[in-house]
DNA sequence: CTTGACTCCGTATCATGGTACGGAGCGTAT
DNA sequence: ATACGCTCCGTACCATGATACGGAGTCAAG
């Protein structure tokens, strides 16, 4: 139950670099040296809760959060500010339909153009055409 | 029909400098100069056929495709290899079908959350398990 | 025959999301 | 008690896709 950043990463499918970037961007807060009996102190310890929000991260990239958005998105859950999130939320909603029909879009011209090509000579293989009317 | 850079650039939809920086990317090449009767010689002519281009760039990019890819799909074109053109659009269309079923799981994540923050208070509006079973 | 808009070109800078490096310190097993 | 591996932290660097800047040249209108 208690992780050292390596076992954090390894939990949350990421590279121990990439804790301490999100640590510096504020996705993931710093917890407080263990014991502090040396110069500097020992090494810090993470828990389930950090492995928690290390997938949300995760999840809410995918989504296509940036992560300034997701660093908000974690200060709304520690406030419960409702509102805000459900906005985010709808917003990021829109742009996802529209990512999703524009991707939909990209991939029927993609069919058109990979059977156009398929025929092997005779017949147009026209790349440059393949999205025309998109 | 013939056009200024900066005319490209319009009916291309992008910037000046994006057209300077696809012709060093090898997307679009650098026409003659048009009167060397100076020094450096006068200004760059283009044509419809480089809209053409410009427009196939920015729906390969909306594709997934990244530059790199498109600088190769146009070399393609040119060489008339239906073969390659093929394969780089069917591996693209994997890749599209992946991101459209990624993209549709978060909207669905997404949209409960949304319905769960809806209610003003009370009921639980748990964004950092916003996306649990993703 | 000058002014103003545009072009050319090299180089620098930006935004996003990381990834790498290097010199300390610490902690556990042998 | 000493070596090995991990941690800490600052800083540097990377890839991608642009976007900006500055000085010089050119061109057309007034």
């Amino acid at each position: 139950m208690a992780f050292t950043i390596a076992k954090l990463a390894d939990a949350g499918g990421v590279g121990v670099e990439t804790i301490r970037f999100y640590q510096r961007r504020g996705l993931l807060d710093v917890p407080k040296r263990n014991s502090g009996d040396g110069p500097t102190g020992g090494a810090r310890r993470y828990g389930q809760d950090d492995v928690r929000r290390l997938r949300f991260i995760r999840s809410a990239k995918t989504a296509g959060f940036t992560l300034e958005e997701i660093a908000e998105l974690l200060r709304l859950d520690a406030a419960n500010d409702r509102a805000r999130a459900r906005d985010l939320a709808s917003a990021r909603i829109l742009a996802l339909d529209a990512k999703i029909a524009e991707l939909q879009a990209a991939r029927a011209s993609l069919s058109r153009l990979s059977k156009a090509c398929a025929r092997q000579q005779g017949g147009p293989c026209p790349i440059l055409d393949a999205f025309a009317g998109d």
